[in-house]
DNA sequence: CCTGTGCATTGACAAATGTCAAGACTTTCC
DNA sequence: GGAAAGTCTTGACATTTGTCAATGCACAGG
């Protein structure tokens, strides 16, 4: 499994990567089964995850009490949550496994070590932090410009297989709209 | 005007700031007059500037030609078009002086000789990733969570200079909402 | 100083979305 | 296997927000 890691470094760094098992030692590997909380809001994160297998959802919840879903992360990506993370002030978010999921995890001691001491994997998380940073662009982006159908419509285009993967009510919070009002965009596609 | 640059490098780094020369170098000032376009969708992004004065709109149109504000910058902050700046494709955002600016440039190549020579530059730049990632996804929560009124009690909250500073017209469009409904919405404040 | 242009506000109405409730259907778990 | 809990869909209705139009106002530019 931790081979799905080593390829996931490769394939960002090209075929020059030194080093790469002093950052594959620091990963620990956890198996979590559905609905697992990785992180609870006011813990403090300490780690930062790799997704080898399996679905994460990173949500917060609303003044009812609603999950609100700011970010579904799937195999090949990370997930942390980065605020607290690099400020160990509690976290305001919170993690949990939406499929069985394996990870790799980094500890905030380890992750220091490797930013340091290895340079490409100091490379590996600017490009991570760049994803990320153009990810949320672009979903910044859809909440300015796009109603509920449109957004459905993006969703489909761009992460065509959450739309198969998650359930109704899943894809609805992180639309930002209510379960019915989905159920109901959807038989006008 | 560039002890301003100076003074943020140093804020960021702490007094352990070597080669800072180095990168106020590189840096070119410029001066723009309101309204004045600094990038335009599909050129491509050349540079990533510095506001020491004034105040940035990054935005893109929608099929209505409307403008959707995807962020304002101010003063002591960076702004680019980073998707274009680091791929090199043609943006898909427009960047415009919404007050008279004072800003310094750094061109591309300049920018990847500081990241690669300077370490402490490249520090910075994580740490503008960072701070752009985390007020993202503020703004996504933001969107997620928070009805028209909720997000005028949030910016006047958060970014209350914003709020004297510019006008109705862009506020909302920063809010995502009409400039109709944010004026019948300030009433009930 | 005048004029035109754009901005802010308000009203009337339309459209989009949310809320609540009910029923059919799945899934989970003992 | 069967009860219990959760999900999905649909209807009726409420609320929020947008659109269009009109007016008054401020301000830039000749």
């Amino acid at each position: 499994m931790i081979e799905i890691l080593r390829q996931h470094i490769i394939d960002r760094l090209g075929n020059d990567v030194e080093n790469i098992d002093d950052v594959l030692e620091r990963c620990k590997q956890v198996k979590v089964k559905r609905n697992d909380i990785i992180l609870r809001e006011g813990e403090t994160c300490s780690a930062v995850y790799f997704v080898a297998k399996g679905c994460l959802q990173v949500f917060v919840y609303n003044h009812d009490s609603a999950e609100i879903t700011r970010d579904i992360v799937t195999e090949n990506n990370w997930c942390s949550e980065l605020v607290s993370f690099s400020s160990q002030q509690p976290a305001t978010e919170n993690i949990r496994a939406i499929e069985p999921s394996v990870l790799f995890s980094i500890d905030r001691v380890s992750f220091q070590a490797l930013v340091e001491s290895v340079p490409q994997f100091d490379k590996v998380y600017k490009q991570i932090l760049e994803f990320s940073y153009v990810n949320s662009v672009y979903r910044i982006n859809s909440f300015l410009s796009m109603n509920a159908l449109e957004r459905i419509k993006w969703l489909m285009e761009y992460r065509p297989n959450l739309m198969t993967r998650l359930s109704s009510k899943l894809i609805a919070s992180y639309l930002g709209i209510s379960p019915e009002t989905f159920s109901r965009l959807k038989s006008k596609l």
